[in-house]
DNA sequence: TCATAATAGATGCGTTTGTATCTTTGTCCA
DNA sequence: TGGACAAAGATACAAACGCATCTATTATGA
């Protein structure tokens, strides 16, 4: 189990340092173009898949897999910035709904695009066309099975 | 670019899912068994690595691709837990250097441990022994592409 | 139906984090 | 040699975060 130990770590770190340093760049490639941190753009996403009768509160919070509290904050903030819409919603009155606004939606496409690129300049431009595709269907096995198996004890269930 | 910016986008989501997921556990069995955040852990193989003559904390801050501030408040924690010394440098009066005592040797074992015993369980357990390989190549090379190039404006240089 | 439990969401509070700044010391070069 | 500039590290301050708690509403079930 020592040398199991060693190189499972080995590609464990590898795994969070092209993370955190892709996150990085895409964090910065936003700012530098004054726009919001890349969970707006997420929360975005999950707006424009969920369609017209928008998303409540708790159904952005499992999508983004947030603390509650953290998306009671974000949602006021995009809503005070005119990016974000809060409906009544007639079926249970201790909630709401959420839905983008114009500007929003604006701000989604900015992002998004800014997004690509910095996906292009620090990601793809470092893996082959094989590389890509092999890294996309590992993760994506990974990410199912962890899925099927271990999502007992998430930290966000409480 | 549409189509290419879509798959991109898919298995850059899915790095980031599998990378929080994974750090969740560790970060979690770390806390359950009563001990420090990851952080701690890489701060102490750092300063293994850099053997006995320590490490000043600006070398520390760029292994560990940390803020300034961040290293300086981890050390101070660090040391006042016992687990890592301050000692003066006699070639460069502004600054010292760290190292780990025995106490803090002993917590990183067990950290090591905890990790190892979590990567197993939340990371080994849903990759095969090819994939894992691959993936481990693939960050490889990818890490060391990026590096190649694209480290002119990291956030952490000032 | 009424009491109890569970859920949605907001908020208060202590901690952590990042940014900017400050002090001290070292480096460079005219 | 001295005077400007750069680097090491600490700290002040504000924003962000997590945890616990609170209110209001809905679901449950005796």
């Amino acid at each position: 189990m020592a040398e199991i130990g060693k190189k499972t770590l080995r590609s464990w770190r590898r795994l969070a340092r092209a993370q955190s340093f892709v996150a990085d760049r895409i964090e910065a490639a936003l700012k530098g173009a004054g726009l919001p941190a890349l969970v707006w753009l997420a929360a975005f996403d999950e707006l424009e898949k969920a369609g017209e009768p928008g998303l409540r509160p708790f159904e952005l919070q499992r999508a983004l897999e947030l603390e509650q509290p953290a998306v009671s904050r974000l949602l006021d903030k995009m809503i005070g910035a005119g990016m974000a819409e809060r409906r009544e919603c007639d079926d249970d009155r201790r909630g709401w709904t959420v839905t983008a606004t114009d500007s929003g939606r604006k701000t989604q496409e900015r992002m998004a695009t800014t997004q690509v690129a910095a996906l292009t300049e620090h990601y793809l431009a470092h893996l082959s066309d094989k590389q890509a595709r092999t890294l996309d269907e590992i993760l994506g096995e990974f990410l199912s099975s962890s899925r099927a198996s271990g999502n007992e004890n998430s930290k966000n269930d409480h």
